[in-house]
DNA sequence: ATAATGACGTGAT
DNA sequence: AATCACGCCATTA
């Protein structure tokens, strides 16, 4: 049985990132790239966000993960306005 | 196989 | 500071 040669899995790749976002603190936000290089794929920021978009899991606090230019980004849940009010409700100065 | 798209990022204008 | 353009890479048509 050969070692599957998986490239890319894209489970263990939205585990790694649920790992990585739900570890991040009250107050504190990461940007997607910030969390691609957590997970060790600095060039997959665009693969972290599609994991929010249509993978989100209930345990991730995905609201604190916005882009690295400081913006918020993009929300499935209400949008950027309910994303900010989270944010500010968690004690983040946006 | 190719083209288009996307909760992005960085650089240039 | 704001806007435009290109690059990155996975997914979908």
């Amino acid at each position: 049985m050969a070692t599957p040669p998986k490239q890319f899995d894209p489970a263990a790749f939205a585990d790694a990132v649920r790992v990585v976002v739900r570890s991040i603190p009250r107050g504190k936000t990461m940007s997607y790239g910030d969390v691609a290089k957590a997970v060790g794929a600095p060039r997959h920021a665009r693969a972290v966000a599609k994991v929010m978009a249509g993978n989100y899991l209930p345990d991730v606090p995905c609201h604190r993960v916005i882009k690295s230019d400081g913006t918020l980004g993009g929300y499935n849940r209400g949008g950027e306005m309910k994303k900010r009010a989270l944010l500010r409700n968690e004690g983040y100065p946006c």
